[in-house]
DNA sequence: CACTGATGCAATATGTGATA
DNA sequence: TATCACATATTGCATCAGTG
Protein backbone atom coordinates (compact mmCIF):
# COMPACT_ATOMS: atom_id res chain seq x y z
CA UNK A 1 0.00 0.00 0.00
CA UNK A 2 2.44 2.70 1.09
CA UNK A 3 5.98 2.55 0.80
CA UNK A 4 7.93 5.85 1.18
CA UNK A 5 6.59 8.66 3.02
CA UNK A 6 7.81 12.05 4.48
CA UNK A 7 5.90 13.47 6.95
CA UNK A 8 5.97 17.59 7.75
CA UNK A 9 5.59 18.08 11.26
CA UNK A 10 5.30 21.46 13.11
CA UNK A 11 7.54 21.09 16.25
CA UNK A 12 9.58 23.58 17.09
CA UNK A 13 12.81 22.76 19.66
CA UNK A 14 14.07 25.23 21.84
CA UNK A 15 18.20 25.92 21.33
CA UNK A 16 18.88 24.16 24.51
CA UNK A 17 17.34 20.85 23.36
CA UNK A 18 18.98 21.24 19.96
CA UNK A 19 22.02 21.41 22.01
CA UNK A 20 21.25 18.11 23.33
CA UNK A 21 20.84 15.82 20.31
CA UNK A 22 22.84 13.73 19.06
CA UNK A 23 22.64 14.70 15.49
CA UNK A 24 24.46 12.52 12.94
CA UNK A 25 25.25 15.44 10.41
CA UNK A 26 24.92 19.47 11.07
CA UNK A 27 24.89 21.52 7.46
CA UNK A 28 24.30 25.32 7.46
CA UNK A 29 23.88 27.25 3.95
CA UNK A 30 25.96 30.17 4.45
CA UNK A 31 23.38 32.11 2.63
CA UNK A 32 20.38 33.06 3.98
CA UNK A 33 21.44 31.36 7.60
CA UNK A 34 19.21 27.97 7.62
CA UNK A 35 20.54 24.83 9.50
CA UNK A 36 19.57 21.70 8.95
CA UNK A 37 20.29 18.63 11.11
CA UNK A 38 19.75 14.95 10.42
CA UNK A 39 19.17 12.68 12.47
CA UNK A 40 19.57 8.44 11.29
CA UNK A 41 21.71 5.41 11.28
CA UNK A 42 24.00 4.76 8.75
CA UNK A 43 23.79 1.07 9.10
CA UNK A 44 20.48 0.33 9.31
CA UNK A 45 18.35 2.19 6.47
CA UNK A 46 14.85 0.62 7.91
CA UNK A 47 14.98 3.30 10.75
CA UNK A 48 13.56 6.48 10.07
CA UNK A 49 15.16 9.90 9.45
CA UNK A 50 14.73 12.95 11.36
CA UNK A 51 15.19 16.64 9.49
CA UNK A 52 15.41 19.40 11.20
CA UNK A 53 15.90 23.02 9.37
CA UNK A 54 15.65 25.89 11.34
CA UNK A 55 16.95 29.81 10.83
CA UNK A 56 19.77 30.45 12.86
CA UNK A 57 18.59 33.85 13.63
CA UNK A 58 15.25 33.23 14.56
CA UNK A 59 14.93 29.67 15.78
CA UNK A 60 11.54 29.55 16.00
CA UNK A 61 11.36 29.37 12.38
CA UNK A 62 11.94 25.47 12.02
CA UNK A 63 10.33 22.57 10.62
CA UNK A 64 10.93 18.72 10.83
CA UNK A 65 11.05 15.88 8.37
CA UNK A 66 10.67 12.14 9.10
CA UNK A 67 10.71 10.05 6.38
CA UNK A 68 10.65 6.04 6.15
CA UNK A 69 9.30 3.32 4.05
CA UNK A 70 6.49 2.12 6.06
CA UNK A 71 6.99 -1.41 5.41
CA UNK A 72 10.71 -1.70 6.13
CA UNK A 73 10.69 -0.12 9.00
CA UNK A 74 7.92 -2.45 10.40
CA UNK A 75 8.58 -5.45 8.54
CA UNK A 76 11.80 -5.35 8.13
CA UNK A 77 11.56 -5.18 3.97
CA UNK A 78 9.35 -3.44 1.34
CA UNK A 79 8.88 -7.04 -0.10
CA UNK A 80 5.44 -6.97 2.41
CA UNK A 81 2.95 -4.83 2.24
CA UNK A 82 1.72 -1.95 4.63
CA UNK A 83 -1.94 -3.18 5.86
CA UNK A 84 -4.44 -1.02 6.36
CA UNK A 85 -4.50 -2.23 10.70
CA UNK A 86 -0.61 -1.68 10.94
CA UNK A 87 -1.21 2.36 10.32
CA UNK A 88 -2.76 3.61 13.15
CA UNK A 89 -0.07 2.10 15.23
CA UNK A 90 2.80 2.95 13.18
CA UNK A 91 2.03 6.38 13.44
CA UNK A 92 1.81 6.51 17.13
CA UNK A 93 4.82 4.38 17.03
CA UNK A 94 6.51 7.25 14.98
CA UNK A 95 5.14 9.75 17.26
CA UNK A 96 7.33 8.14 20.48
CA UNK A 97 9.82 7.48 17.76
CA UNK A 98 10.84 11.21 17.51
CA UNK A 99 9.90 11.87 21.19
CA UNK A 100 13.04 9.34 22.19
CA UNK A 101 15.15 10.23 19.49
CA UNK A 102 15.10 13.85 20.12
CA UNK A 103 14.89 13.28 23.94
CA UNK A 104 12.08 15.39 24.34
CA UNK A 105 8.59 14.68 26.09
CA UNK A 106 6.22 13.02 24.30
CA UNK A 107 3.89 16.44 24.79
CA UNK A 108 5.67 18.05 22.78
CA UNK A 109 5.32 16.43 19.58
CA UNK A 110 2.53 16.94 17.76
CA UNK A 111 -0.36 14.45 17.41
CA UNK A 112 -0.55 12.65 14.20
CA UNK A 113 -3.66 13.65 13.18
CA UNK A 114 -1.98 17.29 12.43
CA UNK A 115 0.60 15.58 10.51
CA UNK A 116 1.51 16.76 7.05
CA UNK A 117 2.71 14.30 4.14
CA UNK A 118 5.29 15.70 1.68
CA UNK A 119 6.22 12.58 -0.09
CA UNK A 120 4.08 9.61 -1.14
CA UNK A 121 5.28 6.79 -2.73
CA UNK A 122 1.91 4.10 -3.31
CA UNK A 123 2.93 0.51 -4.11
CA UNK A 124 1.48 -3.19 -5.15
CA UNK A 125 2.98 -6.11 -5.49
CA UNK A 126 1.59 -8.10 -7.85
CA UNK A 127 2.16 -11.97 -8.19
CA UNK A 128 2.54 -13.20 -11.59
CA UNK A 129 4.91 -15.77 -11.26
CA UNK A 130 6.76 -16.85 -14.30
CA UNK A 131 5.31 -13.70 -16.15
CA UNK A 132 7.50 -11.10 -14.30
CA UNK A 133 9.58 -10.92 -18.29
CA UNK A 134 6.34 -10.90 -20.25
CA UNK A 135 4.88 -7.89 -18.82
CA UNK A 136 7.71 -6.11 -18.31
CA UNK A 137 7.82 -6.65 -21.84
CA UNK A 138 4.61 -5.75 -22.70
CA UNK A 139 4.94 -2.46 -20.52
CA UNK A 140 8.07 -1.24 -22.15
CA UNK A 141 5.99 -0.90 -25.67
CA UNK A 142 3.14 1.21 -24.00
CA UNK A 143 2.81 5.27 -24.01
CA UNK A 144 1.19 6.51 -21.10
CA UNK A 145 -1.13 9.78 -22.06
CA UNK A 146 -0.42 12.95 -20.44
CA UNK A 147 2.98 13.09 -21.68
CA UNK A 148 5.01 10.33 -20.05
CA UNK A 149 7.94 9.10 -21.53
CA UNK A 150 8.52 5.08 -21.23
CA UNK A 151 11.95 4.58 -19.94
CA UNK A 152 12.81 0.68 -20.27
CA UNK A 153 15.71 -0.28 -18.06
CA UNK A 154 17.71 -3.49 -18.35
CA UNK A 155 19.94 -5.82 -16.12
CA UNK A 156 23.83 -5.18 -17.00
CA UNK A 157 23.78 -8.14 -18.77
CA UNK A 158 21.56 -6.79 -21.19
CA UNK A 159 19.52 -10.03 -21.43
CA UNK A 160 16.79 -9.49 -19.20
CA UNK A 161 14.10 -6.18 -18.34
CA UNK A 162 14.35 -5.17 -14.97
CA UNK A 163 12.11 -2.43 -15.26
CA UNK A 164 10.05 -0.01 -16.77
CA UNK A 165 9.41 3.73 -16.00
CA UNK A 166 6.69 6.36 -16.95
CA UNK A 167 7.60 9.96 -16.13
CA UNK A 168 6.38 13.56 -16.78
CA UNK A 169 9.75 15.36 -15.19
CA UNK A 170 8.67 19.05 -16.22
CA UNK A 171 9.48 21.16 -13.27
CA UNK A 172 7.18 20.84 -10.24
CA UNK A 173 5.05 18.57 -11.56
CA UNK A 174 7.14 15.60 -11.43
CA UNK A 175 5.86 12.19 -11.33
CA UNK A 176 6.45 8.88 -11.63
CA UNK A 177 4.66 5.56 -12.41
CA UNK A 178 7.18 2.32 -12.15
CA UNK A 179 7.28 -1.42 -12.23
CA UNK A 180 9.63 -3.48 -11.47
CA UNK A 181 10.86 -7.04 -10.71
CA UNK A 182 11.02 -7.45 -7.07
CA UNK A 183 13.61 -10.04 -6.89
CA UNK A 184 16.10 -8.77 -9.27
CA UNK A 185 15.81 -5.61 -7.18
CA UNK A 186 16.70 -7.14 -4.40
CA UNK A 187 19.49 -9.13 -5.53
CA UNK A 188 21.59 -5.84 -6.16
CA UNK A 189 21.73 -5.20 -2.54
CA UNK A 190 23.90 -7.27 -0.57
CA UNK A 191 23.43 -6.36 2.76
CA UNK A 192 20.54 -7.12 4.41
CA UNK A 193 19.37 -9.07 6.91
CA UNK A 194 17.09 -11.57 6.60
CA UNK A 195 18.15 -11.22 2.57
CA UNK A 196 17.73 -14.88 1.57
CA UNK A 197 14.36 -14.82 3.00
CA UNK A 198 12.90 -11.54 1.28
CA UNK A 199 14.70 -13.04 -1.96
CA UNK A 200 11.96 -16.02 -1.33
CA UNK A 201 9.23 -13.91 -0.99
CA UNK A 202 10.21 -11.71 -3.78
CA UNK A 203 9.96 -14.43 -6.04
CA UNK A 204 7.93 -13.77 -9.07
CA UNK A 205 6.39 -10.49 -7.97
CA UNK A 206 5.71 -7.77 -10.40
CA UNK A 207 6.00 -4.11 -8.41
CA UNK A 208 4.11 -1.10 -9.20
CA UNK A 209 5.01 1.93 -7.24
CA UNK A 210 3.58 5.84 -8.00
CA UNK A 211 5.27 8.48 -6.71
CA UNK A 212 2.34 10.82 -6.09
CA UNK A 213 2.71 15.10 -6.63
CA UNK A 214 1.73 17.06 -4.52
CA UNK A 215 -1.74 17.66 -6.75
CA UNK A 216 -1.63 13.85 -6.70
CA UNK A 217 -2.57 14.28 -2.87
CA UNK A 218 -4.42 17.52 -2.67
CA UNK A 219 -7.05 15.36 -4.71
CA UNK A 220 -7.02 13.34 -1.86
CA UNK A 221 -6.55 15.29 1.13
CA UNK A 222 -6.63 19.06 0.26
CA UNK A 223 -4.66 19.88 3.05
CA UNK A 224 -2.35 16.82 2.27
CA UNK A 225 -3.17 15.15 6.31
CA UNK A 226 -1.70 12.03 6.97
CA UNK A 227 -4.61 10.24 8.21
CA UNK A 228 -6.65 11.08 4.90
CA UNK A 229 -3.88 10.06 2.64
CA UNK A 230 -2.38 7.00 4.50
CA UNK A 231 -5.47 4.82 3.73
CA UNK A 232 -6.84 1.90 1.77
CA UNK A 233 -9.31 4.07 -0.19
CA UNK A 234 -6.73 6.55 -1.43
CA UNK A 235 -4.03 3.75 -2.52
CA UNK A 236 -6.23 1.87 -4.26
CA UNK A 237 -7.42 4.80 -6.17
CA UNK A 238 -4.57 5.90 -7.08
CA UNK A 239 -4.02 2.46 -8.06
CA UNK A 240 -6.95 1.58 -10.37
CA UNK A 241 -6.70 4.90 -12.07
CA UNK A 242 -2.66 4.56 -12.65
CA UNK A 243 -3.41 0.78 -13.98
CA UNK A 244 -6.57 1.89 -15.90
CA UNK A 245 -4.65 4.47 -18.61
CA UNK A 246 -1.97 2.05 -19.02
CA UNK A 247 -5.22 -0.33 -20.32
CA UNK A 248 -3.84 -3.07 -18.01
CA UNK A 249 -7.43 -3.54 -15.71
CA UNK A 250 -9.05 -5.45 -18.53
CA UNK A 251 -7.97 -8.97 -19.10
CA UNK A 252 -4.91 -8.99 -21.48
CA UNK A 253 -6.39 -12.31 -23.01
CA UNK A 254 -6.22 -11.56 -26.71
CA UNK A 255 -3.47 -9.56 -27.25
CA UNK A 256 -1.88 -11.53 -29.85
CA UNK A 257 -3.17 -10.04 -33.52
CA UNK A 258 -4.43 -13.24 -34.43
CA UNK A 259 -7.15 -13.27 -31.16
CA UNK A 260 -8.01 -10.09 -31.92
CA UNK A 261 -8.47 -10.46 -35.55
CA UNK A 262 -10.79 -13.59 -34.30
CA UNK A 263 -12.66 -10.90 -31.97
CA UNK A 264 -13.24 -8.80 -35.00
CA UNK A 265 -14.87 -11.48 -36.87
CA UNK A 266 -17.24 -12.90 -34.68
CA UNK A 267 -19.05 -9.59 -33.91
CA UNK A 268 -22.52 -9.09 -35.87
CA UNK A 269 -21.05 -6.06 -37.92
CA UNK A 270 -21.37 -6.00 -41.49
CA UNK A 271 -18.67 -7.36 -43.65
CA UNK A 272 -17.43 -3.82 -44.88
CA UNK A 273 -17.32 -2.36 -41.22
CA UNK A 274 -15.43 -5.80 -40.32
CA UNK A 275 -12.96 -5.30 -43.04
CA UNK A 276 -12.11 -1.58 -41.72
CA UNK A 277 -11.54 -2.63 -38.18
CA UNK A 278 -9.26 -5.14 -39.04
CA UNK A 279 -7.39 -2.94 -41.80
CA UNK A 280 -7.11 -0.50 -38.84
CA UNK A 281 -5.60 -3.11 -36.22
CA UNK A 282 -2.98 -4.04 -38.60
CA UNK A 283 -1.57 -0.46 -39.45
CA UNK A 284 -2.06 -0.12 -35.34
CA UNK A 285 -0.21 -3.03 -34.95
CA UNK A 286 2.80 -2.89 -37.65
CA UNK A 287 2.82 0.79 -37.79
CA UNK A 288 2.32 2.41 -34.20
CA UNK A 289 -0.37 4.49 -32.52
CA UNK A 290 1.29 7.73 -33.52
CA UNK A 291 1.45 6.51 -37.49
CA UNK A 292 -2.53 6.07 -37.51
CA UNK A 293 -3.35 8.83 -35.66
CA UNK A 294 -1.56 10.63 -38.45
CA UNK A 295 -3.09 8.57 -41.17
CA UNK A 296 -6.56 8.76 -40.33
CA UNK A 297 -8.33 12.01 -39.52
CA UNK A 298 -9.51 13.16 -35.65
CA UNK A 299 -12.65 11.70 -35.87
CA UNK A 300 -12.07 8.54 -37.75
CA UNK A 301 -9.19 7.50 -35.63
CA UNK A 302 -10.98 7.86 -32.46
CA UNK A 303 -13.98 5.86 -33.69
CA UNK A 304 -12.08 3.06 -35.04
CA UNK A 305 -10.00 3.03 -31.89
CA UNK A 306 -12.90 3.18 -29.41
CA UNK A 307 -15.05 0.54 -31.37
CA UNK A 308 -11.88 -2.00 -31.34
CA UNK A 309 -11.59 -0.89 -27.57
CA UNK A 310 -15.34 -2.21 -27.28
CA UNK A 311 -15.01 -5.15 -29.46
CA UNK A 312 -11.82 -6.28 -27.82
CA UNK A 313 -13.28 -5.33 -24.35
CA UNK A 314 -9.68 -3.51 -23.55
CA UNK A 315 -9.10 -0.28 -21.82
CA UNK A 316 -6.37 0.26 -24.36
CA UNK A 317 -5.23 -1.46 -27.68
CA UNK A 318 -2.24 -3.98 -26.40
CA UNK A 319 0.16 -6.44 -28.31
CA UNK A 320 1.48 -9.28 -26.68
CA UNK A 321 2.39 -12.80 -27.72
CA UNK A 322 1.04 -14.50 -25.04
CA UNK A 323 -1.95 -13.94 -22.64
CA UNK A 324 -1.41 -12.32 -19.71
CA UNK A 325 -4.06 -11.41 -16.73
CA UNK A 326 -4.83 -8.31 -15.61
CA UNK A 327 -3.23 -6.13 -12.77
CA UNK A 328 -6.28 -5.15 -10.72
CA UNK A 329 -6.43 -4.19 -7.12
CA UNK A 330 -8.96 -5.52 -5.08
CA UNK A 331 -11.27 -3.30 -3.15
CA UNK A 332 -9.93 -5.19 0.27
CA UNK A 333 -6.47 -5.66 -0.59
CA UNK A 334 -4.45 -3.90 2.46
CA UNK A 335 -7.07 -4.62 4.78
CA UNK A 336 -6.06 -8.24 5.46
CA UNK A 337 -3.80 -8.42 8.87
CA UNK A 338 -2.35 -11.51 8.00
CA UNK A 339 -1.91 -12.34 4.67
CA UNK A 340 1.39 -10.02 3.76
CA UNK A 341 2.02 -8.87 -0.05
CA UNK A 342 0.30 -10.37 -2.32
CA UNK A 343 -2.52 -9.11 -4.21
CA UNK A 344 -4.01 -11.84 -6.41
CA UNK A 345 -4.70 -10.71 -10.48
CA UNK A 346 -7.00 -12.31 -13.03
CA UNK A 347 -9.82 -11.30 -11.21
CA UNK A 348 -12.71 -8.45 -11.96
CA UNK A 349 -13.43 -6.64 -8.92
CA UNK A 350 -15.11 -3.43 -9.16
CA UNK A 351 -15.74 -2.75 -12.68
CA UNK A 352 -19.17 -1.19 -13.30
C1' DC B 1 -25.62 2.48 -47.37
C1' DA B 2 -21.35 2.79 -44.82
C1' DC B 3 -17.62 5.39 -44.43
C1' DT B 4 -14.45 9.73 -44.62
C1' DG B 5 -13.15 14.13 -43.29
C1' DA B 6 -14.03 18.77 -41.77
C1' DT B 7 -15.81 21.68 -38.20
C1' DG B 8 -17.37 23.28 -33.76
C1' DC B 9 -18.43 22.71 -28.86
C1' DA B 10 -17.30 21.14 -24.23
C1' DA B 11 -14.87 18.84 -20.57
C1' DT B 12 -10.49 17.79 -18.81
C1' DA B 13 -5.57 17.76 -18.00
C1' DT B 14 -1.33 19.89 -18.40
C1' DG B 15 2.13 23.82 -18.98
C1' DT B 16 3.63 28.60 -17.97
C1' DG B 17 4.43 32.78 -15.92
C1' DA B 18 3.34 36.18 -12.52
C1' DT B 19 2.52 36.97 -7.80
C1' DA B 20 2.38 37.24 -2.58
C1' DT C 1 6.30 27.61 -1.73
C1' DA C 2 1.38 27.76 -3.18
C1' DT C 3 -1.87 29.72 -6.02
C1' DC C 4 -4.21 31.97 -9.80
C1' DA C 5 -5.09 33.15 -14.45
C1' DC C 6 -4.45 31.94 -18.98
C1' DA C 7 -2.87 29.18 -22.91
C1' DT C 8 -2.62 24.63 -25.10
C1' DA C 9 -3.41 19.70 -26.00
C1' DT C 10 -6.36 15.71 -25.80
C1' DT C 11 -10.59 13.40 -26.28
C1' DG C 12 -15.50 12.66 -26.95
C1' DC C 13 -19.68 13.92 -29.30
C1' DA C 14 -22.68 15.85 -32.78
C1' DT C 15 -23.48 17.52 -37.41
C1' DC C 16 -22.99 17.83 -42.30
C1' DA C 17 -21.43 17.33 -47.05
C1' DG C 18 -19.18 14.19 -50.14
C1' DT C 19 -17.96 9.48 -52.24
C1' DG C 20 -18.02 4.84 -54.25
Amino acid sequence: MIDTVKFDIRLILTEAQIELIPWSEIKKTLKKGWVTCELFDQTDDTQPRIVYKYKEDNPSKAWLKLELSAPRYLYGSNVYELKQADVLPLLKGLRRYVATKLHIPLSQVPRYDAWEVEKLHICKNFHVGLKVQDYLNLLSGIQKPGGYKTVPYSAADGSKLESVVFQRNKKKNRSVHKFYDKQAELEQKPHYHNQSQHQRDADGLLRYEVELTYDDMRKHSPTRRAIELLTPQTAIAVLQSGLKTLGLTKPIKQASVRSMLEAVNRTGLNVRTKSMLIAFLMELHINGRGYCKKKYSRTTFYDNYNKLKEVLDMDEIHFSDITLPPLKVHKDSFKNKKSRSIGVPAEETTAK
